[in-house]
DNA sequence: TTCCAGGGGTAGA
DNA sequence: TCTACCCATGGA
């Protein structure tokens, strides 16, 4: 089955898919031979598809555009969608897939004031004006929570190990190919012992926290949903995420980001280090020094750092 | 062996 | 609010 989806441009499919190390995070994956966004995502129906996103004229397999076939209109972009197993996709379904993907990929987004910003730093505006700036994000507030505690106190190494032995371990198998799986379920979670978490998944003293946020989803203690239909502000929504056990400083500041919001910075040993080195000759910084650097960013603190860094 | 990596919880002041 | 100490894991 093939879908589609829009947003404005300017938008760089290819970077903005990479631009954030969640791409390197199972179960999801960049094809780059192809150009191709995959991911395999458990449906609220139980069914596991496959997904793989395309920007529109780069359709490889295809070689043809479907710009025409369904939108005319210049200053939009189109992503085409190939799901698999195409057959018995029900029309809640192919909904639920295709709001699942644009929340992950960010397409409904408004950038606008960024890139009216970024225009007048040389530097940024030279970073992201092709169309950067949508990082990607997971389907669920709660797969985000677990893989943002799975970045504390460790190397990135470690924890794409964490997160693909989460996937491998208890996430549900596609049906066409059972060696890939998708992200587990709080339910899938809650329902092994944390010593599993321990001593198979080898999530350290995380496992204590990923199984009391499952089992409080499961129980119906804390829904982490109602935080992303933008009804809180964000101190409001700060102080919520960081009445998660394992939830601290730096992992709710990125939780912030992940959910839309750029006016707080996530300070970790990577910013301190990179702020260190470009601002102060390697000598260390003072949090409130490192602040300082992105304070005239605002709104936009987090991507400002962002594309400053990756530069 | 020791240190520490995209930190956080807790106790005690 | 701040500090000291503890927390598994694995690579350097």
């Amino acid at each position: 089955m093939r879908l589609h989806l829009t947003t404005s441009k300017p938008y760089d499919f290819a970077a903005s898919v990479q631009d954030y190390g969640w791409i390197d995070l199972a179960p999801c994956q960049w094809l780059e031979d192809v150009q191709t966004f995959q991911r395999i995502e458990r449906l609220s129906t139980g069914k596991v598809v496959k997904a793989r996103v395309i920007a529109d004229g780069n359709d490889l397999a295809n070689g043809t555009s479907d710009q025409a076939a369904h939108n005319l209109n210049p200053g939009v972009v189109t992503l085409v969608v190939q799901v698999e197993p195409a057959e018995e996709i029900t029309a809640g379904e192919r909904a639920e897939i295709e709001a699942n993907l644009s929340w992950m990929l960010r397409l409904d987004e408004d950038l606008e004031p960024f890139y009216q910003q970024a225009q007048n730093s040389l530097w940024l505006w030279s970073q992201v004006k092709n169309g950067r700036g949508r990082l990607l994000r997971s389907s669920t507030l709660f797969e985000d929570v677990v893989k943002t505690i799975c970045t504390t106190n460790t190397t990135w190494r470690q924890t794409k190990g964490m997160v693909a032995r989460l996937v491998d371990l208890l996430g549900s198998p596609f049906p066409l190919d059972p060696s890939l799986h998708a992200f587990p379920t709080p339910i899938q979670i809650a329902a092994v012992d944390p010593s599993f978490l321990q001593e198979e998944v080898r999530l350290g003293y995380r496992s204590a926290y990923v199984h009391r946020l499952a089992q409080e989803i499961v129980s119906g203690k804390r829904d982490l949903e109602v935080l992303c239909n933008g009804n809180l502000t964000t101190p409001e929504l700060k102080i919520e995420l960081k009445t998660i056990k394992g939830v601290g400083e730096y992992a709710a500041n990125n939780l912030l980001m992940l959910l839309g919001t750029y006016s707080h910075l996530a300070l970790d040993s990577e910013m301190r280090a990179f702020v260190s080195e470009r601002y102060f000759d390697g000598r260390p910084a003072a949090d409130a020094d490192i602040l300082s650097i992105y304070e005239a960013w605002d709104s936009w603190r987090y991507l400002a750092y962002w594309f400053d860094s990756i530069a």
